[in-house]
DNA sequence: ACAATACGCAACCACAGGGTTGCGTGTCAA
DNA sequence: TTGACACGCAACCCTGTGGTTGCGTATTGT
């Protein structure tokens, strides 16, 4: 099943909170993602800990990523979301 | 957040599977659950882990259960799937 | 040129979680 | 009444994973 990393990535409550701001913003770096989260949701955690986290959303496909100089930037991607749940619904 | 509990339980391929074949029956013991799981999705687990794996779906709110007689009866809620995933889609 | 910046990579740690085996118990049919 | 049956409970094991620290590197402004 190939949305099984979909699933394993919206798991983690970090990772939701990371796709509610990556969300609400069309492109982001992991700069300011990082700085949001710590500042709006007080979550405290490291650098490296989030980049892992974004790591395991680019895999699910939820977000894209390009490097851009200095920066990487990120891409929202609601695509694998989008009727996640239609085989339980009818 | 209390939908925690439901993604957590989404996370797992097996509970996945039990969750479609709840969703197909209204009404089903713990044992004919197990028994279809092994027949038609050759599941090789034993059923002291399938308990478990309904107990989570249940603390999800996503599966009922009532003692009747032997038997424990399931009854899937499709409930706390319903628009989860609306927080990112808009 | 140089130092601060934004990031990647790797090793390590602690614990949650999926699985097992073993045993006990209430229920029901013969 | 007795034995098979459907299930609950608990201890245990091993792996996955979320987190950390430490270090290296390309990029950038001054």
């Amino acid at each position: 099943m190939h949305n099984d990393l979909v699933f394993k990535a919206l798991a983690d409550p970090t990772r939701r909170l990371m796709l509610d701001e990556l969300s609400e913003r069309k492109e982001q770096t992991l700069y300011e993602l990082t700085a949001r989260l710590i500042m709006r949701h007080e979550v405290t955690i490291s650098r490296q800990a989030l980049a892992k986290h974004i790591d395991l959303l680019e895999q699910a496909g939820l977000v894209g990523s390009e490097k851009r100089g200095k920066y990487r930037m990120l891409v929202f991607n609601d695509a694998p979301l989008r009727s996640i749940t239609d085989r339980w619904l009818k």
